[in-house]
DNA sequence: CCAATACGCAGGTAAATACCTGCATGTCAA
DNA sequence: TTGACATGCAGGTATTTACCTGCGTATTGG
């Protein structure tokens, strides 16, 4: 997983409503998601291309249409790496920033 | 929560590491931070600032240090928000992957 | 076939981003 | 008090990003 892609690719709004209406119904065509995003066709499909790269979306064409699917599992990889590793800590984290604040009043 | 300065702020790898310095070692100073970057302390200061934004960490002035410290909370929310509501999906959606592969057989 | 449809490719622009240098301010310790 | 130290502030530049327009290619249905 390049955490890097993920994060950038998820750090645009136009991105992530991507994600939103593939959640809502997957497969859809390009033009079908482009009817639901303000601009060009041909700007959806960069951002749908830093999807790929992610890989948070696969593509299947069929004939003249190109299928876009969810693939969840980079989300899943981010949520170990980055969410429960800190998730893990977070009362004792707050005790640090706590005892940290008091110290002050003394 | 603001998703974007969120995803923004962790959409970059000098900022990623910060959180890790700060997960291995809580409340430590701005020098303290630098000294494991290798940028100029400005730099890392404009990084911070993003991260500040963002709500994923927190400063206290102590003197003439400035003393940070994880917060953990906007990393659950994206949790909540952006990783249970796929992977909840996940079986559902590989599904219908495979299902469009295999009507390309027919 | 051939016109409409769905998408790909090339390039150009304005704004955002990630760095830097130089200098100012505030705090501590001798 | 004053010099050393920790950080803040201002601005300038190169790269990346997010759009666009124009045109080319491939597929389908009548």
């Amino acid at each position: 997983m390049d955490a890097d892609k993920v994060f950038k690719a998820l750090g645009d709004p136009t991105r992530r409503k991507l994600l939103d209406l593939l959640c809502e119904q997957n497969g859809q065509t390009l033009g079908q998601l482009c009817e639901n995003l303000e601009m060009a066709r041909q700007s959806a499909t960069q951002h749908i291309d830093l999807l790929e790269a992610a890989n948070l979306v696969s593509t299947v064409r069929r004939g003249r249409e190109k299928l876009h699917f969810i693939n969840p599992v980079p989300l899943h990889d981010i949520y170990e790496r980055w969410v429960r590793k800190f998730e893990r800590q977070r009362l004792s984290l707050l005790h640090d920033l706590k005892q940290e604040l008091e110290g002050e009043d003394r």
